[in-house]
DNA sequence: TAGATTGTTAATCGATTAACAATC
DNA sequence: TAGATTGTTAATCGATTAACAATC
């Protein structure tokens, strides 16, 4: 953990990879599984095992020749790496069905991230809470963020009011952004970090692979 | 549209970002903008020119020499791509909080596909409605879906179970799985189409390039 | 030790970018 | 016509795969 000297940036793939790594990680550790392989994880994620390690070894080295990879010690590693233990604190924007959804469901905890509080108009809301975390006024946003440390807003407003309410984020300093709206946000909210969520690429994906098979037969 | 003779396969990368691409065009139909070019697309989503003029040509001829792309007419060819008007129905499996959230406020008629029927094990919801659309017994699916046109289903059910039910639903037809379960799936229930969407991994990419940052100053 | 599997370099493959003739 | 922009081929770049010495 920790090498600051990250000579060239990883690439896209790879990070895309990692979360998947993770995820067989727990899986094996839930059945007791101590000690896997690369020519394993290839197996049961679809790759190969040169790959894996070509992957893994973007960060340094995790495993032992002749012997493979400790489970444990490689899902710590993995976990290091996303940033899952730095402590991030997270503020949902817009507590609608879809942001009332994650709150309700979403285990943040489970991957590193502290939801400290929620923010909406509707004054119907403000002073209840979301599985146990206080939404507040929206007004209000700009002096919780200075008076707490927030890593993160998760963004589930309309789309029209995104590119607004992302603008006024950043100002405030906050750098990442995990975007439900419908509007896509590019990195105009100057240095702010964006993961857009379009749960409409995906299902278009699908149709698309459904029709192409349709199509070959 | 209707080339069948598809020779080789369009990359993964192609087809992510088609839908990014239908996005764009319909932003400038709303603007009535009539007429664009792989410049000015390319400068919107952050691609090149190049690029957007090779992943169309993967499907065919939709611009004019000298001219562009009539805006309309590439919308509606990438429309016609991604499978949106081939009359796709689906049903949900499981109807907790992400499944009705989806049910609710999710349009699948925008993505040309129409939601016809959702299935639970909750003797409470079955034979109330959401969004229009009525909750039967998930005892009963087996033959909706041999007396009902279903194309894909989108699965909302709790991790435990996806595996087995995405086997249930192979069996008996369904060639898409939309998968919200935190199970991923691959393709050994066979044949079947499988698009896993993972909040998670989302969120563990934006941690990532936070984390990444951070330590970069 | 012999067998296994890593970390890492080299080879291959595929995707992106550049260039340009065709043509509107 | 002159200017613009496509469709498409060629060049470049990057990611995946293969190979293998190091070593547990």
């Amino acid at each position: 953990m920790g090498k600051s000297m990250s000579i060239k940036p990883v690439s896209d793939n790879v990070i895309r990879r990692l979360p998947k790594y993770l995820r067989k990680l727990n899986e094996m550790l839930d059945a007791n599984v101590r000690r896997t392989s690369s020519f394993v994880i290839a197996d049961v994620l679809g790759l190969t095992a040169s790959q894996v390690r070509q992957d893994l070894n973007c960060f340094g080295e995790f495993g032992h020749q002749g012997y493979g990879y400790d489970v444990s010690t490689l899902k710590e590693g993995i976990e290091d790496i996303l940033g899952m233990n730095r402590g991030f604190n997270a503020i949902m924007v817009g507590v609608g069905n879809i942001g009332h959804s994650l709150a309700d469901n979403f285990c943040f905890s489970d991957w590193g991230v502290k939801l400290i509080g929620i923010f909406d108009v509707d004054k119907k809301l403000i002073g209840t809470k979301v599985n146990g975390i206080e939404i507040y006024d929206v007004g209000t946003i700009v002096d919780f963020i200075a008076e707490n440390r927030v890593d993160m807003a998760v963004l589930c407003i309309p789309k029209r009011g995104a590119k607004e309410m992302a603008a006024l984020l950043a100002e405030n300093g906050i750098e990442a952004i995990w975007n439900f709206t419908n509007e896509d946000l590019f990195e105009p909210y100057n240095q702010s970090i964006v993961e857009n969520v379009h749960f409409s690429d995906s299902l278009l994906r699908l149709s698309y692979r459904l029709t192409e098979r349709n199509d070959n037969k």
